[in-house]
DNA sequence: ATAAATTGGATAATCATTATCCGGTTTAAC
DNA sequence: GTTAAACCGGATAATGATTATCCAATTTAT
């Protein structure tokens, strides 16, 4: 799991805890989350070519979400940042000397290794981000998501 | 998914065809595989430090399988080259303005994640070198296996 | 008009995987 | 015994994907 793919989440997270119309420019949270600015910048303009969240520019500038949380899978974000492309890549292996025709090329575990990928993607499409914003809140850090939303206050523009 | 696995199971998987106390050696399966034989030797020696294969040095040496193909699973496989690391590396993310202690590190996308993985896993742990075989085997590949199975009867040592 | 923000492209740095090389050890065969 | 053919293992290079930086262009509130 690549680290862009995590950010992302943080960042959408973060986008959830805005009130309505408001923003949050990119240096503030990448900040916040310890990302590098500039490559933060380009995983934020992937959500936004997924329609995931929206951008404002010009100053007070800045990113907003754009659907419901209820509607942004995990799912959703990482193949935002990713692209849809398998985690394998199915080479076609032994053909060489045996001069498989090209449905041939089953192969057995390709197509194992494609269910495996997909029970991993249930899970991810499963949760969204409005149910894990309520784990956060439910669970034992009722505090830090207080401290979160004062900090959100404090620097969101608009 | 990384290629060494791939090559990895299915180098497996034509050990498997061999008849007791026969060996295979290294540049003749990476041959086979179209794999480069320096680099595959790394993966056969990690296979063997796995237990999965036994290696015999020497002229006439090679490699042969060592567990019984129902008792290697995929998973085994995977690894064996690859290490148990997790596909996913919690950063604990969003700790550095709220200063949180390090039990408070859910995080609760960290949970999801795992939850993702170990699915994965399931679907690898399920099936073994005897049930891929057997899928080989019975699926619409009869040709193919009689074919591999004489390639290898035909390169095989001892 | 100006300052502050996003956009997009080009490009460099970093890191994990893949690949190569070589000297050392083991074993079969002569 | 000597030799040839295989595995062993450590050092190291090449590759490719991810991450990171820079800069000119565009948009917008003041
Ligand atoms: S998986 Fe299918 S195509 Fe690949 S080697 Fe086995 S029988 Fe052949
Ligand atoms: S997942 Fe847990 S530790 Fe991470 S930001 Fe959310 S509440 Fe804080």
């Amino acid at each position: 799991m690549k680290t862009g793919v995590e950010q992302s989440v943080y960042a959408v997270l973060l986008l959830n805890m805005l009130p309505d119309k408001a923003v949050l420019h990119s240096e503030v949270i990448s900040g916040q989350i310890g990302a590098s600015p500039t490559y933060f910048q380009k995983l934020l303009r992937k959500l936004v070519s997924a329609d995931l969240i929206t951008s404002v520019p010009g100053v007070k500038g800045g990113f907003r979400l754009k659907k419901d949380p209820e509607d942004i899978r995990v799912y959703d974000i990482y193949v935002a940042i990713e692209g849809q492309q398998s985690l394998y890549s199915p080479s076609g292996i032994l053909s060489d000397v045996l001069e498989l025709e090209y449905d041939d090329r089953c192969c057995v575990l390709g197509e194992l290794m494609e269910e495996a990928e997909e029970s991993w993607k249930a899970v991810l499409k499963r949760e969204t981000i409005a149910s894990l914003a309520e784990q956060v809140e439910s669970d034992r850090f009722v505090n830090h998501v207080t401290d979160l939303k004062k900090w959100v206050e404090e620097n969101m523009v608009v």
